[in-house]
DNA sequence: GACCTGCTGCGGGATG
């Protein structure tokens, strides 16, 4: 090493002998690169390596060094999406420190009250940290701020792209900023992470407006193995069933844990089929057929719901190198906890997204000149009469292979820096408050709206539009003087402790039919009157969205047939859709599927030819028009918003847009859309004037009208994209 | 027909 590496030189001596004592062979790529750019202690730096290459040690190992350089009374601040995280880097750390004797203090809503009391009479070291407990910090200790993190060297942010694109990853900005200005000097941020789609937008996150150096390890090239499997349930016929219960049951769950336990005993794998009701019925399956052939259990479920303890124990399970263990799981084993390297990596129906199936895939081929192994799953029902365009497309397959193809070609999903999530701006705002114990108008914009600030780009006026609507909430309120403080509701939310966490809790609203209410159903789809929707196994026309009760009131609509799409896991990007287009149009074979999922694709391109959809993007299915756009979910949400300032109820679905033809015909909506795109672009206010339920995040529900459209459409519409599309389409349809 | 994350201060009582 000492020949080879000049960074290794950079080092501290007793950490080069720890690092001797580990018996570490080499550094590895992202360490040789990011030690020199960190030592300096005077730049941003953003380390996008694959997992497990070493990532939090090329921060650690020189920010250690730049600390004891400077006497050792300096602090690291590291921030941690997950309290296992936490707990697994205090493990990975504190042998290093303890030989640097440099303390390391967990700080998590499980760590003991001691240990915090010891952390604030030391400040130095190293803190590891949630930003819901640094937020509980700067409320709670605001006038000891400047103090506590006085002697701060860097900020090291894990886990990176599990803060882009979420309330939580604003107010993670917004804390190490006000952190900073507290300071009233600017501390050097390292960001790690394994998915960063786009190195620039991800350091425009870490820092707004800042261009951080970048430390770009690719992986080795680890050779990947992928083989998808297609299965087709048969149809149900009606009538045909004789009162047992077993025959509702679908077929091919079973078949495919018979595959899973053929192929995956033995070895440790993860399973993801995409929801936490999955999770049970795959585990159920698995652990029936060991019992059955009397031999140890070897699936273990992994999923949100599920207590501390099951969790702990299937990580457990895998962590053990006796036995062999396989978890079915949800995206909780998709970050980075300590579970070790897996064998292969199995995916029940599409993934939500290339990144995630690339952060999944990541736990799998860690170990040189080990395969990375895809085991995909694909489910489609057998063609009935009845078929709607979704089943004839064949689009789950289609999805899994043009996801797979995208992987293989290294593209994955850029960060979603671009939502204001202004709720977060109420949050911070009254937590501003709580540490300043009061400020002026003036002081708070300047220091959350102003230039280089987390909410930049608000303007004063709406800042005061803002501030207004939140007197009338009564969440703030001026004194004499026209310092702002916490109103009478503010208080409340403030002095709670759930007020840290920057996201809510679920929340559901209540579906009625007739004064009977049917259940619940989360509010992540935009609902207004005339739309249907499907719930407990029928379908209903919406009557009214009443946001005060949380209630949605339905009837039973006609017919009964299901919509033709009904909205997929996540939300899917333009550049997959348009590979699902391209791998229909094209006769190209797949060599990664096997012969029923090839059989699946030959179906749907059959289907793409027979109904024209080379040419046609208007496709008739009686009751409603279907407008195939093959954008991205953004893109048909802004064509839907579109055709409902027109008149028209329309909703953004799968590949497309799905127009309620009414008394229409096919011909107005094409006119509709003629008008759209010769039209000027209009505001939020008019787009969205009709459309009800746009509240998503935490606080949404403080914010005035005019700011709440602007959030949303921020993080839900590409206008631009879509109005793009109206405009070729129409031409075309001109000419 | 998704999924995930997080949480303080204080008082009362027991124990060393």
């Amino acid at each position: 090493m000492a020949g080879e590496s000049s960074s290794f030189h950079l080092l501290e001596e007793r950490i080069q002998r720890f690092i001797w004592s580990e018996g570490w062979e080499e550094l590895r790529d992202a360490q040789e690169q990011a030690i020199p750019l960190i030592l300096k202690g005077d730049c941003d730096v953003i380390i996008s390596a694959a997992t497990a290459a070493g990532k939090t040690e090329a921060a650690f190992l020189p920010a250690l060094t730049h600390l004891l350089a400077a006497g050792g009374e300096g602090l690291i601040v590291y921030i941690s999406p997950l309290k296992a995280l936490i707990n697994d880097q205090f493990g990975r750390l504190d042998r290093l420190c303890e030989q640097l004797e440099v303390p390391v203090w967990p700080w998590h809503g499980d760590v003991s009250a001691s240990t915090k009391t010891r952390f604030l009479a030391k400040r130095h070291g190293v803190l590891l940290i949630t930003p819901e407990s640094l937020e509980a910090l700067l409320c709670n200790r605001g006038s000891s701020v400047a103090a506590i993190f006085k002697h701060v060297t860097f900020f090291v942010v894990d886990e990176l792209h599990a803060f882009i694109g979420s309330e939580r990853g604003k107010q993670l900005q917004s804390l190490m900023h006000r952190i900073e200005r507290a300071l009233n000097r600017q501390v050097p941020r390292v960001g790690l992470s394994a998915t960063l789609g786009d190195m620039k937008l991800a350091g425009g996150f870490l820092r707004p407006g800042g261009e951080p150096a970048q430390v770009n390890s690719e992986s080795a090239g680890s050779e990947l193995k992928v083989l998808v499997k297609g299965y087709e349930e048969p149809l149900v016929v009606q009538g045909e069933k004789d009162g047992n219960e077993e025959d509702d049951e679908p077929v091919t769950p079973g078949q495919i844990a018979a595959d899973l336990f053929k192929v995956l005993r033995g070895s440790n794998n993860l399973v993801f089929p995409n929801s936490r009701r999955q999770v049970e019925r795959y585990t159920h399956l698995l652990n029936k057929m060991c019992e059955q052939r009397k031999v140890p259990n070897e699936f273990w479920p992994h999923h949100g719901s599920l207590s501390k303890e099951i969790r702990t124990e299937t990580e457990a399970a895998l962590k053990q190198k006796e036995l062999p263990a396989t978890a079915i799981c949800t995206n909780t084993l998709e970050l980075g906890i300590d579970i070790g390297a897996v064998k292969s990596v199995g995916q029940i129906g599409p993934p939500p997204s290339v990144a995630s199936l690339r952060q999944r895939l990541g736990r799998s081929g860690r170990r040189k000149g080990e395969p990375a192994i895809l085991r995909g799953y694909s489910v489609e029902d057998a063609l009935g009469p009845n078929a709607n365009l979704r089943e004839k497309l064949r689009l789950d397959t289609l999805q899994m292979a043009a996801m797979i193809s995208l992987l293989v070609e290294k593209w994955f999903e850029p960060p979603r820096v671009q939502g204001l999530h202004l709720s977060t701006l109420v949050q911070q705002l009254l937590s501003s408050i709580a540490q300043t114990g009061g400020a002026s108008a003036g002081q708070l914009y300047a220091l959350l709206c102003g230039p280089g600030t987390p909410f930049t780009g608000l303007t004063k006026q709406e800042f005061i539009e803002l501030l207004r609507h939140l007197g009338q909430k009564e969440l703030v309120v001026q004194d004499s003087s026209g310092v702002l403080l916490h109103g009478r509701v503010g208080e409340k939310f403030v002095n709670h402790y759930s007020f840290y966490a920057a996201f809510a809790s679920e929340e559901e609203f209540r579906v009625v039919a007739g004064g009977r209410t049917l259940g619940t159903l989360p509010v992540d789809q935009v609902l207004l009157p005339g739309q249907r929707i499907l719930f407990a196994g029928k379908t209903w026309r919406v009557d009214e969205v009443d946001e005060q009760q949380k209630t949605i009131y339905v009837t039973r609509a006609k017919g009964g047939v299901p919509p033709a799409f009904s909205g997929g896991t996540g939300r899917t990007h333009t550049k997959v859709r348009q590979r699902m287009r391209d791998l229909l149009d094209a006769s190209t074979e797949l060599a990664f599927l096997d012969e029923t999922a090839k059989k699946l694709v030959a179906e749907g391109r059959d289907a793409y030819v027979r109904l024209n959809l080379t040419t046609e993007f208007a496709i008739d299915q009686g009751r409603e028009l279907i407008l195939l756009t093959w954008l991205g979910d953004s893109a048909n949400e802004a064509i839907a918003c579109l055709l409902i300032r027109r008149g028209f109820v329309a909703t953004a679905s799968g590949p497309g847009v799905e127009v309620v033809k009414g008394d229409r015909s096919t011909e107005n909506i094409l006119d509709a859309l003629e008008d759209a795109a010769v039209d000027d672009t209009p505001p939020l206010d008019i787009l969205l004037a009709d459309v009800k339920n746009l509240a998503r995040e935490k606080w949404d529900w403080s914010l005035p009208e005019g700011l709440l459209r602007k959030a949303y459409a921020s993080l839900y519409l590409d206008l631009d994209e879509g109005l793009a599309w109206v405009r070729e389409a129409t031409a075309a349809r001109r000419d």
